[in-house]
DNA sequence: GCAGGTCAAGTCTAC
DNA sequence: GTAGACTTGACCTGC
């Protein structure tokens, strides 16, 4: 087995961000072209950062583009993103670092309200939009979760396979993760079955919310793609994420991939800790 | 230049 | 009922 490991958004320690933002009440040509260009120049620093440093992967901040889904931006805006995105392309796919991105919580496929399920459809377009502006390749995945309970777990659960299937130009990035409250892997597998979509597994998240499930059928939601695993550990409070991880999760994850270890195959590991590439870089010293 | 309040959006849990 | 956690701290105002 292989471990390629990296880091998401910003760096800790020279304050490289791709998630810088605006506020609403500043939305203008000016400002979000302003914003997206430090966004973007930002990326090629953190990909240089990634390939010096032999980190193979990398999230971009959702609000690379700020405001790009909201119904006050302008179409003129996209055509300018997207023409600056090709003329770049190469600049950022030299680098072979596997670009995924990861919508905010406003992402809910499954809400009873058709207005929030349509602006999550927006706002997955989006990601889909610099991601393809990019000719990233097929292992850059948007990740996203199922959503809410709404009381009713199976009705919750068929209403995002519904929802997905209306908009099913979107599946070709999306790949779903198991959360802390909601769904266990063993629901996000459930409904990988109907969808085809890969699974994405957090640890940290089937700690707080635990199931039973086969690490093999997990693997084989992967097709054509390099899998996705996400690894943190707990914070101060219940819910929040740590600052490094902790070794025993970085155990525990270990003896959990035990089935795969005299494999040959590629996994990709994301600590989600707030020390970005500090902590990363002490991961990348564990897994070799 | 810095501290502290604020920020487009949903859902859930703890208090 | 509300604050705070998750995507993610960065922006902006006032001193």
């Amino acid at each position: 087995m292989i471990i390629r490991t990296g880091f998401f958004c910003s760096t800790w320690d020279n304050g490289l961000t791709t998630n810088r933002k605006i506020k609403f009440q500043n939305l203008s040509h000016k400002r979000v072209i302003e914003t997206f260009l430090r966004n973007l120049n930002d990326l090629k620093l953190i990909l240089e950062f990634c390939k010096n440093n032999g980190f193979e992967v990398f999230r971009i901040g959702s609000n690379f583009v700020p405001f790009f889904s909201h119904k006050d931006f302008k179409d003129e805006w996209r055509y300018e993103i997207e023409d600056i995105l090709k003329s770049e392309r190469k600049n950022i796919t030299k680098y072979n670092v596997r670009l995924t991105m990861h919508p905010g919580q406003f992402v809910v496929l499954n809400s009873p309200d058709p207005k929030v399920v349509s602006e999550s459809v927006r706002e997955i377009e989006y990601h889909s939009f610099i991601l393809d502006s990019l000719e990233a390749d097929q292992n850059s995945i948007i990740i996203i979760h199922i959503g809410g309970k709404y009381q009713d777990k199976q009705q919750s659960i068929e209403r995002f396979i519904k929802n997905l299937e209306k908009n099913v130009s979107l599946k070709r990035r999306i790949a779903i993760e198991n959360d802390d409250k909601s769904f266990s892997v063993n629901d996000v597998l459930q409904i990988s079955k109907f969808t085809g979509l890969p699974v994405v597994f957090d640890y940290y998240h089937h700690l707080i919310n635990p199931s039973e499930f086969d690490l093999h059928d997990l693997i084989k939601t992967w097709v054509n793609k390099i899998p996705k695993f996400h690894i943190s550990s707990a914070g101060k409070r219940k819910y929040e994420h740590s600052d490094y991880l902790d070794r025993k999760d970085f155990d525990g994850f270990k003896k959990l991939m035990f089935p795969l270890l005299n494999t040959d195959i590629v996994i990709d590991v994301m600590p989600e800790v707030k020390m970005k590439e500090k902590a990363a870089l002490i991961f990348l010293e564990w897994i070799k």
